[in-house]
DNA sequence: ATCTGATCTTTACACTGTCAAGTTGGATCA
DNA sequence: TGATCCAACTTGACAGTGTAAAGATCAGAT
């Protein structure tokens, strides 16, 4: 028994099993069912265990958020890689992998988008990580006229997307009918962005 | 003492006394703050006495937000009218409308768009009282392309200020500089709707 | 071999939503 | 008028939650 299964302290890796704990119950029971008692429960240790690493809720979820940014980041990495070289086919790419990833995992977007800003803000910018407002920036740069700030044409691509995302997977657009549905509403929402102009390369 | 102010049954009105309360709490402590034994208690009533008329929490939820829908509708109109005549003018009123509620009532949009899908459609839709999406409809209508669906433009627009809406009220464009403050970005970001074109009247 | 401190458990408490059963009092009906 | 009914509300209870305090355990350093 050199390696006893329930070993009473010194789980070894706990705070990355609650992580896992956590993202798991999201992805099953979304934010409703997230609590610390039950990724305690999960990953076999007592309630009051996850307070130690985390300090409180709060602090697991943002633990949480900066694992699922990312999985956000490599969904949008991976989807605008699918479109191909041309930058307003890239930047529509960001965008369908933002959807799918609010479409596959409602729950981790639910706990990352409720964050307070601060807390926010230290799980979406782990550099090399989860990064993922710079997947954004990058895909907007071919976009920013010249003489204007960057921030603009983010924000602006950001608002659209997350917004069409929120409605989209939360039901408030109904139940819409067939010919809109899926891709083909999202493309023709999304088409708002040919009206931005190509920057001289 | 025709009327003792500590009857102990029949309050009266005590449904709309419930809902007012959650719409004080919601505004001073937002969301978290919301309890119906909260509202129970200003309401002057026993911790169970909502139960009876909403049910459970996401009862009580979808009738204050009724009311917070009707507010909502209200700012969206005012801020419309505040922009004269133009249908480009008028649309970005709404626009502004939803935003400035965002702002300064986020605790409740924060219960109305936490609604389930159901909820939030019975909740939005009371007719000439609570319809915001009509209002939306009536300012996009102008803007609807010939042979196409209302639904799509309805879309984008929403989407756009949705989606600033969010990002901007739980602060997640940071400390933003100056120069771009408040109305200035929101009407930079707006002008993404400057692409619409007006369809022929 | 002892000490120390990080890790986890146990216990406790306040707060929450919700259910079940009891109480009240206005309205209806004989 | 007096009995009855029933909606409105209270009381009490229970499970689940976060979180704080204090105790137990174990790995590693001294």
């Amino acid at each position: 028994m050199s390696q006893n299964t329930k070993t009473k302290h010194h789980h070894g890796d706990l705070k990355n099993a609650l992580i896992s704990a956590g993202l798991d119950i999201l992805e099953e029971n979304g934010l409703d069912g997230l609590s610390l008692r039950k990724c305690a429960a999960k990953a076999g240790v007592s309630h009051a265990a996850p307070a130690h690493h985390f300090g409180n809720l709060d602090g697991l979820k943002e633990a949480i958020s900066a694992r699922a940014f990312g999985l956000f980041r490599e969904a949008m990495i991976q989807a605008a890689e699918a479109e191909g070289s041309d930058d307003r086919a890239r930047l529509k790419g960001i965008c369908r992998g933002y959807l799918r990833f609010g479409l596959n995992h409602k729950g981790l977007l639910d706990v990352m988008f409720g964050l307070p800003a601060s807390a926010f803000l230290k799980a979406s910018k782990v550099p090399d990580e989860s990064d993922s407002y710079a997947v954004l920036r990058e895909a907007c740069a071919p976009f920013v006229p010249e003489g204007s700030t960057p921030e603009i044409v983010e924000v602006q691509v950001w608002s659209l997307i997350h917004g069409f995302t929120q409605l989209y997977t939360s039901g408030r657009f109904g139940d819409l009918p067939e010919k809109d549905a899926d891709q083909g509403l999202f493309d023709q929402v999304i088409a708002l962005l040919d009206s931005l102009s190509a920057a001289p390369s």
